[in-house]
DNA sequence: CAATAGGTAGACCGACTTGTCTACCCAGCA
DNA sequence: TGCTGGGTAGACAAGTCGGTCTACCTATTG
C-alpha cells in the first residue's frame, strides 16, 4: 500500500479511538512503522495530517451513508433505514467505519473549538454535507411535500446527531421507539 | 471568594471554551491569579481539578434545567419549554451557563474516551441524570400515559442532544420546527 | 507569644511535544 | 554509471507538560 495512505489510515484509527491531543506523532509513526522523516515528507505538520484524516473519514462516511440509504421510496422507509444503519454503526457492524467511538467530527470539534480553525471548519463542512445528503434523499421520496423538505430533513439530522451522542456517552445502541 | 472555588470557576471557564488538553495548569493558575502551590494544595492533580469542574458544571446545569422546566402541565408544554430553554442557552442568554460552546460533558468525553476513566464516567453520569430529570418532569404531566413514559423521555433526550450538537458544530440556534 | 494554615513567587525536575537534521540505504532510470 | 526520490534510524533542538520543592509572607487562634 501507498505509504501516505498507510500513515493516514493508521493516524485516523488512533485519532478516532483516543482523541487528537492524546495521540503524538511519535506514536503514529511507531504504530505505522514508518520513519518520522517519511511522515513529514508527506505532511507538513500534525494539523495537515489530521486534515487528511478528516477528509478520508468524510469520504468513507458519506460513501457508506449513501449506499445504506439507497433503496427507498417513502419517507417512513427512509427514516427507518437511516436509523437502522446508524444502529449497525453503533454496534460496530460496519467494517469500513471501525470500532464505534462516536462521531470523529464531533469529537475533533470538541478539541478544536475555534471556529476560525481549518480543522473546526472541516468538521462543520462534514455535518453540512450529511445534512445535504439527507435532504437530497428525502426529496427523492414519493410522499414528501416540498414545503416540509427543509424542516423534516433538519428534524432527521437532529435525531441522528442525538443518537450518536447517546450511543457514545451512555452506550445506547438501539432506538426502536424512533422507528414509528 | 473562596480560593478553591475561584480556581474551579476559572478552570471550568477555560476548559469549556478551549477543551481540556489545550489548557495547561500554568494557564489556569495564571488566569486565576494564584500560585501553583495553592492549586496543588486544593487538588491532587489536573484530573482531580477537572472532576471538580465537572461536578460544579453538573450541579449548575441541572439546577438551571430544573428551574427552566418547572411550570408545566401537559406533555406539549413541557416539550416546548425544554426546547426553548435550550435555545436560550445556545444564544448565550443563560448567564450561569456562560458563552455557549456545546456540552462540556460531550466535549470532555471526546478527549477521555476510555469508559473506565473516572472522567468519562462522570460525563456518563451527568447524561443519565439529565435523562432522569426529563423522565421525572414528563411523569408529572397530566396527559402522559405511563406506558409511553420511557420511550417518550428517551425521544426527548435524543432531540436535546441532537440540538446541542447542531448548535455547536453548524451554529443552528433555533429549532422552531421541533416545537409542534 | 508561638504555632499553624493557607497563601505568594518561582526555580526546578523529568518526561514528553512537534519538528528538523544528518547519514545512510536502495530501486528505478537516463 | 551516476543521479534522484523515497525510504530508514535516530539524534537533536526548543519548548511545554504536570508536578514538586524551597523560601518566605501574613492572618488567625490557642
Amino acid at each position: 500500500m501507498d505509504k501516505r495512505t498507510h500513515i493516514i489510515l493508521t493516524a485516523l484509527s488512533l485519532f478516532y479511538q483516543k482523541g487528537i491531543h492524546s495521540v503524538g506523532i511519535n506514536e503514529i509513526i511507531s504504530v505505522a512503522g514508518v520513519a518520522k522523516k517519511t511522515m513529514y515528507h508527506h505532511f507538513a505538520s500534525k494539523d495537515e495530517l489530521l486534515l487528511a484524516c478528516l477528509s478520508e473519514r468524510h469520504n468513507r462516511f458519506l460513501n457508506w451513508l449513501t449506499h445504506a440509504t439507497s433503496k427507498l421510496t417513502t419517507v417512513e422507509e427512509f427514516k427507518v433505514a437511516l436509523i437502522s444503519c446508524h444502529e449497525a454503526w453503533f454496534n460496530s457492524e460496519v467494517t469500513e467505519l471501525g470500532d464505534f467511538n462516536g462521531c470523529l467530527f464531533i469529537n475533533t470539534a470538541a478539541e478544536f473549538a475555534d471556529p476560525a480553525s481549518p480543522i473546526n471548519q472541516a468538521c462543520k463542512e462534514h455535518k453540512m454535507a450529511v445534512q445535504q445528503l439527507i435532504k437530497q434523499r428525502l426529496s427523492a421520496c414519493e410522499n414528501i411535500e416540498s414545503s416540509q423538505l427543509d424542516s423534516h430533513s433538519h428534524y432527521l439530522m437532529t435525531l441522528v446527531e442525538g443518537m450518536i451522542c447517546q450511543a457514545k456517552l451512555v452506550g445506547i445502541k438501539q432506538f426502536p421507539h424512533l422507528k414509528q
